[in-house]
RNA sequence: GGGCGAUUAGCUCAGCUGGUUAGAGCAUAUGCUUUACACGCAUAGGGUCUGCGGUUCGAAUCCGUAAUCGCCCACCA
């Protein structure tokens, strides 16, 4: 907590030590929690990390102000494939691999590698402002998570719920284990299709022919399948034919699996080494020929001359050699797709293993009554029919990872294979002598879980499962939200789902805010190859953590995507050195806080209006983020912070600051003071640190601003006298905008008349007078019932507005103007008349519509009349 | 092949249950060295709301359809 800047960091540690990311299972305030996606204790800070934690550091920030007792519970991943990674390239710099150590050396080495240089991520975390619980800070290693790893593993073994298994898996031969199908990436490729022919056994002028993707494979074949409904092929079924090169002879059999209308309509079968293959095995007993050794070279299976070599290698000799034979007929192109590891990046291979699998079918049901009943909401709802339709389709779950590094499977094997499923190895050695009738030897399975078998549990084992009376387990779970990317819908929050319900019988969480990825400017994804990434920390130490932070943030919606620049980052950091500046003006015009200032003792127009408008942004922003609708939240602060306050509000208190009336300057100072204070907590959630900053500056604290509650403001609403200054700033802007456009100098003063104004417009220009000058760069406002010559004239709510011009005046360019703003005017007319003189119009819509209409129908018509005016006056 | 989502100003997007003379930020133009801020202020220009059809008194908003783009899932002997 350094490089950021030093004065960020020594609030983050005050904030720390005054104990406010701490949770308060003890106190009777309500519970919001959250717990933290892990991050992989191998990472490090990317955009994406720092847009998901940003998004639950605003809203945890703000439930704590709202008054919640709220625990956002940290941790980090053992990230069992990354890891072992990390490790294993680090020790191949020494020169030294896992299998020289050994799995128990190794793990140390892991354990002293994760001492020293892992979770590297937490103290990015601290930069970003993120305001975890760190004293419970968890490692899905530890060992009470992994406690509760072995217990739900067992639990589900005896339910029957976890199985081994002799199957077909997805297996990567670089990391040399099986991998889920979810870490499977298929990646589009033009291949080719080869098409040869099985001779008949016995006949070698007949022979069928078929086309494959993979012709090394054929060593494995142990049988060709046709349609039952494939005239072509009636004859051979039943009979043999000979798989070319190895002349083995494998029987020709009839099988769903067939299509007539693909390829020749005959497959070759190979069910060691696909998918489909491996179904039609099962249905007509083939047996499987195991090509592949755990490298996926091939294997003693196929004869000499192609053993060692990968199936890439070996696909252009076997295709050679069947030509050679004569059987060879041709080839096509063929798009498909191929699978590879989303890790390793290399080719996966079916490969026939044992493994342990999670019988996810008899998960599903109360996953998906859950999200049904609405006991877990997602946001936005659009997420839940992909989370259905997943959930619907779902495969078994391969659990099982050949690796060292991750929670080791706890199982142990009697002599006779026996499989013993206990929590520890003194109950599995206790059930064994029970089963064998004396202590008997056993060993234990090597394989290790995948990382989201635990991860799946994080939601209840961080917060002290498997102690049912941890007093956090009852307080804060389920938890209130998750907010984490949609990318990992299925590999965490769907097991997250699953392995809740199981377990504990409730959803892990009451909502999941599920967020878009971070991409480039341009709407790409950043990829390190690419080059377009943006480094979090980077943006932090140039443009400060909380100019990030609000550029993620005001993005964020609907689960879109958020594009990212630094140019965008340096644009919200003009928003933080606007707010600084704004803060540093109301210093310079000594707004000191008054002690006891009451709010309901403001007389001014203009300081009743900022109030009402800071309550009404307050109301604004606290419903958007209840909804989980940051950007807008974020653009509400936005427009409050640099529109209401600064251009309207700032601008409009000068002239009383630069005037002699003591009163009204007291009264301003004190409101702005107030104003200035309760902005700052809303901006708080959003940027911390320039936030506490100011408000430390500004006065003397009893709190610290983090700790400060909500601003709750309704009852010093003034919406009337809000609306009559609404009034005011705009007949500002309609003067700015005439001077503008009749090209009177920026700093010259004028003259304003106001013709035709009703009794109240009159009273309200009167009492802002001091206000209208000073913004307006007027000199003089005068009330008159005439026009004069040489004035430029603008209709606005029933008055006309005149500036005498001295003869300046451009009467040519004075009509075009006029008659443009008319024609506009007139257009509106015209269609509203159209629309009264429908009678289903009246008849049908609401009487207010209608009123409305006639109100403004009204109202237009009488400027038309006050334009006309104007421009005869100037000769048209 | 199945499903989902998007298409609104030059760019990025708001516009929730149909009634606004369709908005914001950025970018652009013009004018401002106004004693908080040029990382700023003011003003302005810019859109037949992807096309077509329908429902309705009324459609950016609802329905159908087409096109384009994006994503997810499955399959590809």
């Amino acid at each position: 907590m350094n490089d950021c800047s030093p004065t960020l960091g020594a609030i983050y540690a005050k904030w720390q030590e005054k104990g406010l990311f701490d949770c308060h299972p003890e106190s009777d305030k309500p519970a919001f929690s959250i717990v933290i996606p892990p991050p992989n204790v191998t990472g490090n800070l990317h955009i994406g990390h720092a847009l998901n934690y940003s998004l639950q550091d605003a809203i945890c920030r703000y439930k704590r102000m709202k008054g919640f007792d709220v625990l956002w519970q940290p941790g980090t991943d053992h990230a069992g494939i990354a890891t072992q990674m990390v490790v294993e390239r680090m020790l191949a710099k020494e020169g030294v691999s896992r299998h020289d150590l050994g799995r128990e050396k190794f793990l140390e080495k892991v354990w002293e590698w994760k001492a020293q240089s892992g979770g590297q991520i937490v103290n990015q975390l601290k930069h970003l402002g993120c305001s975890c619980d760190w004293r419970r800070e968890r490692f899905t290693m530890d060992e009470g998570l992994s406690a509760a790893v072995r217990k739900v593993f067992v639990k589900m073994y005896k339910d029957g719920l976890i199985y081994r298994d002799k199957r077909l898996v997805n297996w990567d031969p670089k990391l040399q284990t099986a991998i889920s199908d979810l870490e499977v990436v298929q990646k589009e490729t033009v291949g080719k299709m080869w098409y040869f022919k099985y001779p008949l056994e016995g006949d070698a002028s007949k022979f069928i022919m078929v086309g494959t993707t993979r012709p090394e494979t054929l060593f494995g074949d142990t049988a060709v399948a046709v349609s039952d409904q494939d005239e072509r092929y009636k004859d051979f079924v039943g009979k043999n034919v000979l798989i070319p090169i190895i002349n083995k002879p494998i029987p020709v059999v009839t099988d769903e699996h067939a299509d007539p209308e693909k390829g020749t309509g005959a497959v070759k079968i190979t069910p060691a080494h696909d998918f489909n293959d491996f179904e039609v095995g099962k249905r007509h007993n083939l047996p499987l020929v195991n090509l592949l050794t755990k490298e996926a070279k091939l294997n003693e299976n196929v004869p000499e001359k192609y053993r060692g070599m990968s199936p890439l290698e070996a696909r252009p000799i076997v295709l050679e050699d069947i030509k050679a034979l004569g059987l060879y007929d041709h080839e096509e192109d063929n798009p498909m797709t191929i699978p590879y590891g989303d890790r390793s990046d290399v080719i996966i291979e079916p490969w026939l293993t044992d493994q342990w699998f999670v019988d996810t079918s008899k998960l599903v049901g109360a996953a998906v009554d859950a999200v049904q009943k609405g006991d877990t909401k997602f946001i936005p709802d659009s997420w839940e029919n992909m989370y259905y339709s997943w959930m619907e389709n779902i495969q078994p779950w391969c659990i099982s990872r050949q690796l060292w590094w991750g929670h080791q499977v706890p199982v142990w094997y009697g002599p006779d294979g026996k499989i013993f499923c206990e929590e520890t190895e003194e109950e599995a050695k206790a059930a064994a002598e029970k089963h064998y009738g004396a202590a008997t030897e056993l060993t234990r399975d090597t394989d290790v879980l995948d990382t989201w078998f635990s991860s799946g549990l994080w939601a209840f084992s961080t917060l002290g499962w498997p102690n049912e009376n941890d007093e956090h387990l009852k307080k804060y779970y389920p938890t209130s939200v998750l907010i984490t990317g949609f990318d990992i819908i299925f590999f965490w929050v769907a097991r997250m789902m699953m392995m809740s319900m199981y377990a504990m019988k409730q959803v892990p969480f009451k909502k999941i805010h599920l967020h878009g990825l971070v991409r480039d400017e341009k709407g790409q994804k950043m990829s390190k190859s690419k080059g377009n990434g943006i480094d979090p920390l980077e943006m932090c130490n140039k443009y400060g953590a909380d100019a990030l932070r609000f550029s993620l943030l005001i993005q964020e919606g609907s689960g879109r995507s958020v594009l990212m620049s630094e140019a965008r980052v340096e644009n919200y950091r003009n928003f933080t050195t606007k707010i600084w500046n704004a803060v540093r003006f109301c210093e310079m015009n000594e707004c000191k806080k008054v002690e006891g200032f009451d709010l309901a003792s403001v007389k001014l127009p203009v300081n009743k209006w900022i109030i009402t408008k800071l309550s009404e942004a307050a109301d604004t922003i606290a419903k958007w983020l209840d909804t989980y609708a940051f950007n807008e939240a974020s653009n509400a602060l936005y427009h409050f912070m640099w529109n209401t306050f600064c251009d309207w509000y700032l601008e409009a208190i000068k002239n009383i600051f630069y005037s002699d009336d003591e009163g009204a300057k007291a009264e301003t100072r004190a409101v702005v003071a107030a104003v200035v204070d309760e902005m700052l907590k809303l901006v708080h959630p959003f940027m911390p640190f320039v936030s506490e900053e100011l408000w430390d500056k500004t006065a003397d604290r009893k709190e610290m601003l983090m700790e400060t509650a909500w601003p709750a403001l309704n009852a010093y609403e003034d919406k009337a006298v809000a609306e009559n200054q609404d009034w005011i700033f705009n007949l500002v802007t309609t003067v700015r905008s005439v001077r503008s456009s009749v090209n009177i100098p920026a700093a010259a003063k004028i003259t304003l008349k106001i013709k035709d104004a009703t009794d109240a417009q009159h009273q309200n220009v009167e009492s802002n007078a001091a206000i209208l000058k000073s913004l307006a760069k007027v000199e003089d406002i005068q009330f008159v019932t005439e026009t004069g010559a040489g004035e430029v004239a603008q209709v606005v709510d029933g008055m006309t507005l005149l500036i005498p011009l001295a003869g300046l005046i451009d009467v040519a360019k004075e009509k075009e103007r006029i008659t443009k703003d008319l024609q506009n005017v007139q257009a509106f007319v015209e269609r509203t008349k159209a629309q009264l003189a429908n009678a289903a119009f009246v008849s049908k819509a609401p009487e207010q519509v209608v009123a409305d209409k006639r109100k403004a129908l009204a109202d237009s018509e009488q400027d038309i009349a006050k334009m006309q005016e104007v421009l005869k006056l100037l000769g048209a």
